[in-house]
DNA sequence: GCCGTTTTCGGCCCGACTGTTTTCAGTCG
């Protein structure tokens, strides 16, 4: 049996399911008054009886029904009935702080944000503030309201913590006992989401520290002559330390991690390597030149505010030449995106003719004239061939239509992918991390239409979609598929993504010969004239 | 849907705050 607290609640989310589905607006207060009276009433398991609570001020007949209903089944038809008729995502969004179900309705119907994870990504690609009633602030408070929510539901991003985690440890090192000190657990393996921030500290003196932190940090305290038999031990998988025998080690001295692998034989695993996945590739072919940030000579994908980015054209190109890169290629979104602005036919012939007047001022960098080209339900692409020809490259994406059985959205990727335009597969399984799964696809039948038609695979660097996943890209190089790391960026500040890009590109063992953006701009001039 | 009564249908509803507006709408406590 419910008490009073817990029914109302039952009844304000019945007021706000019913506000989203147009119901009647005097019925959808008189809902939410009884709640309010109700949640601060205290009675008894024997007086939830109808007559009893409908002598309660505001509370008639009808909802003194209602009420006993809940208290009993936990329930009511009417609270089941606009369940059934809203996503879950939906009713998620009705309990993010500063938004009400207006709002969370015009997200809904106008953007058509499915989940908190929807509407963060939609707030980071700048999409609330065209909404009527919205601005900056309401779309920056938003983002902050699901970030807390995420890190309250006990994970945060990588990206998230990644600087933070790196100040706790300058701040430790500081401390006179602290002989030595280093990330260690998933953080110091990158992995794209986190639940705690270890630390492993080699000190005689064991204390505690406060710290301002979203997630919980675990201090790890050995002996100094430990502490990389620890370090080694604390930031490996399991299945790792099962498969290098670390059990087999009897001395616990060493003088670094790389001494703790030679003493089992092993070729080194940097930190990124020890969740266990690819253990014996790496014995048998170490990767010679792992990919690294310096070896990105350009930026594919990016947006600008001709669609849904932040900073103009000219910003973004000249910011991105600021970065030491040689090259930049505008993605905007195509026609079908409408959220986004997409660019109508008209409106290509524009941007075109502005690239071409920046090129000449920004010479020898170079704007490579691309798009974002929405792949549609059927699997075809979103402009004609003649609109697609005019484009130097093309990177084709989902956006719409995520609700796809794996035979279906496979099959609507290969068509994409065998589209004789298509440069680059976009983020191919449109997962956004700690936020929504993606549309199921299988990715070995994937990568191969890729290998079979040239195509591309994006590593989209946004640190809330890392997508394809990075367990894929030895899949992919195996098959001869080169990855493209790409931050999407829908300001300028987004090109800084490209790190966590390279990240799990380490990860997955890309080298830089495989990494099609490691090619500088003549090559890559050259490989998009003959695809 | 609830309420109240000038008894059966018409009006309901606190105020502060914020952000988006250009006089107000939505949210919250």
């Amino acid at each position: 049996m419910l008490d009073c607290y817990d029914i109302a609640e039952k009844l304000r989310l019945t007021s706000k399911l019913m506000e989203l589905h147009d119901g009647n607006e005097f019925k959808i207060k008189s809902l939410a008054g009884a709640a309010f009276r109700l949640s601060k009433m205290h009675l008894a398991p024997e007086d939830f009886t109808e007559e009893k609570v409908a002598q309660q001020e505001g509370i008639g007949k009808s909802i003194a029904k209602t009420i006993v209903e809940i208290a009993h089944a936990g329930t009511s038809k009417e609270l089941d009935k606009l369940l059934g008729e809203t996503p879950a995502g939906v009713v998620e969004m009705l309990s993010i702080k500063g938004i009400g179900p207006k709002k969370v309705k015009q997200l809904w119907k106008e953007l058509v944000v499915e989940s908190p994870g929807d509407l963060l990504y939609a707030c980071y690609e700048n999409r609330l503030v065209d909404l009527k009633g919205f601005g900056q602030k309401t779309q920056e408070s938003i983002k902050q309201s699901i970030e807390f929510m995420q890190v309250a539901s006990g994970k945060a991003h990588y990206a998230t913590v990644e600087e933070l985690a790196d100040g706790f440890v300058e701040e430790l090192k500081e401390l006179q006992y602290v002989s030595n000190i280093s990330l260690t657990g998933d953080i110091y393996r990158k992995n794209e989401t986190l639940s705690s921030i270890d630390i492993l500290i080699a000190s005689d003196e064991v204390f505690e520290q406060e710290f301002k932190s979203p997630l919980p940090i675990n201090l790890i305290f050995v002996t100094e002559e430990e502490f990389y038999y620890e370090l080694v031990k604390t930031s490996s998988a399991s299945e790792h330390l099962t498969k290098i025998k670390f059990d087999s080690l009897t001395d616990k001295n060493f003088l670094s991690e790389e001494d703790v692998y030679k003493a089992l034989n092993q070729s080194y695993f940097i930190p990124e390597w020890r969740d266990g996945l690819f253990d014996e590739e790496i014995q048998k072919k170490y990767p010679t030149h792992l990919i690294e940030e310096k070896d990105l000579k350009g930026i594919l994908h990016n947006h600008s505010t001709y669609s849904d980015g932040a900073n103009t054209l000219e910003e973004m190109a000249t910011y991105c030449k600021e970065l030491g890169y040689e090259y930049f290629g505008i993605a905007d979104h195509s026609k079908s995106a409408t959220y986004a602005n997409g660019l109508k036919e008209d409106r290509i012939v524009t941007q075109h003719k502005e690239i071409d007047e920046l090129n000449k001022k920004l010479a020898p960098f170079k704007i490579l004239k691309g798009t974002e080209c929405d792949i549609l339900y059927d699997g075809s692409l979103d402009y004609s061939n003649e609109v697609l020809s005019a484009f130097d490259y093309i990177v084709a994406s989902i956006h719409q239509h995520f609700k796809m059985d794996e035979e279906k959205a496979t099959a609507r990727l290969i068509k994409a992918i065998e589209n004789p335009y298509t440069t680059i597969l976009g983020h191919p399984t449109g997962r956004l991390l700690l936020g929504r799964p993606g549309y199921p696809i299988n990715h070995k039948k994937v990568i191969d239409a890729c290998a079979a038609n040239n195509v591309i695979m994006e590593l989209n660097a946004h640190p809330y979609r890392l997508d394809i996943d990075w367990r894929w890209i030895p899949y992919c190089v195996e098959k001869g598929v080169k990855i493209s790391i790409n931050p999407d960026a829908h300001e300028k500040k987004g090109f800084h993504d490209m790190h966590f890009g390279t990240c799990v590109a380490r990860k997955g063992l890309l080298t830089k010969d495989y990494c099609f953006n490691a090619l500088g701009l003549a090559e890559i001039e050259s490989y998009l004239k003959n695809a």
